[in-house]
DNA sequence: AGCAATGATTGGAG
DNA sequence: CTCCAATCATTGCT
């Protein structure tokens, strides 16, 4: 790709400047009978083509000034020019529009969810935003382990923008360096802006498919960061003993519905130092481990029934009866608990 | 290593 | 959306 513009530049200068018998040719278009001589002239214009390199630059720039100077050029430019422009318009044309790449798009929604292409890793981000839920619950293993994912995606991040400006750069050099060159030889040659346009298009296109490598690379190595890191399941961590205490004692003194409000869960995670979802998360995981062996957790019933009795007595010695459980099935009943799974309350 | 416990996810139902 | 049920993946004990 890189030579063809000065391919470009060689020919041009030696079949119009530098070769009267090309013009002739061209008036009498036909050519015919003189196949001989046609040959001939042909040789001529290789053989010119051939030593082109060999040329002296300021010979080439006579060449050239001869050239733009010839009382022929202006009527032959627009003779060419006229002919270009016909045929390129009936080469192209049917394959100009290009729909809008459904690949890129998701890679530039993706990379955009994740916060490695938006703004400045502030709040806009998914991924911050739900780092920062999953870290706001103050454990802190979390936030190591958060603070370690946001280190290494924010590598990745610059990585992605340190090559997306080489990319954008090299880009923008070659394009204006062909631009430049497409002009300068638009003064000798046909090249409507139309061309440039196509050729800038063209060079866009080759770029935005190194750039697609990017992205996809890119979107790879943030799924691989993300499923090292995020998914809780990897990197479970046991929720300290005083959690699950609450948990078991706000499920056993609800036994006959335990399912908490979303007042509940949030006064429960705030208790324990864990989202709302974990929360759900351990009392669906409860409830269905419960009913599927109501014997095995008997004991544990038993005691956290005990428990919350006493404390229950306890209070209500101490001041005013004001501890009722919305349930308060617990008090006496925990000897059969009675778990009714589609008793629960919305 | 093998195992049970456990927190999280997934897919389906309502 | 929540919940259930099954399942996954890890933890922590033996």
């Amino acid at each position: 790709m890189d030579d063809q513009p000065r391919l470009m530049h060689s020919s041009h200068g030696v079949g119009m400047a530098g070769h009267p018998g090309l013009a002739q040719h061209m008036q009498d278009g036909t050519g015919g009978a003189d196949g001989e001589g046609r040959k001939q002239d042909i040789g001529d214009i290789l053989q010119q083509i051939m030593t082109i390199t060999d040329q002296s630059l300021d010979e080439a720039q006579a060449r050239k000034h001869a050239l733009n100077c010839h009382r022929m050029k202006p009527a032959l430019f627009n003779v060419l020019c006229e002919i270009k422009e016909k045929t390129v318009l009936s080469i192209r044309g049917a394959q100009e529009e290009e729909p809008p790449d459904a690949q890129l798009m998701r890679l530039d929604n993706m990379l955009l969810a994740e916060g490695v292409s938006g703004p400045e890793k502030g709040g806009g981000s998914a991924a911050a935003a739900a780092a920062a839920a999953a870290a706001g619950g103050g454990g802190s293993d979390n936030s190591v382990e958060h603070s370690d994912y946001r280190a290494k995606l924010s590598q990745i991040r610059q990585i992605y923008h340190t090559e997306l400006e080489k990319y954008e750069q090299a880009c923008n050099e070659f394009t204006t360096h062909v631009m430049n060159l497409l002009r300068e030889q638009s003064r000798t040659r046909p090249i409507s802006p139309k061309e440039i346009e196509r050729m800038v298009g063209i060079i866009h296109r080759k770029f935005s498919s190194i750039q697609m490598q990017l992205k996809q690379s890119t979107c790879e190595a943030v799924m691989i960061l993300r499923s090292r890191f995020l998914d809780a399941r990897r990197k479970r961590r046991n929720f300290n003993k005083q959690a699950t205490e609450i948990l078991n004692e706000y499920f056993y003194s609800h036994l006959s519905n335990p399912y908490p409000s979303e007042e509940a869960k949030e006064e429960l995670g705030k208790k324990c130092s864990i989202t709302v979802s974990q929360v759900s998360n351990w009392f669906g995981n409860k409830r269905i481990r419960y009913k599927k062996n109501i014997g095995k957790f008997q004991e544990e019933a038993n005691m956290y029934a005990a428990k919350t009795a006493a404390t229950a007595t306890n209070v209500s010695t101490h001041g005013s009866q004001a501890n009722s459980p919305s349930t308060p099935n617990s008090a006496g009943g925990y000897s059969s608990p009675c778990y009714q799974s589609d008793r629960r309350i919305q």
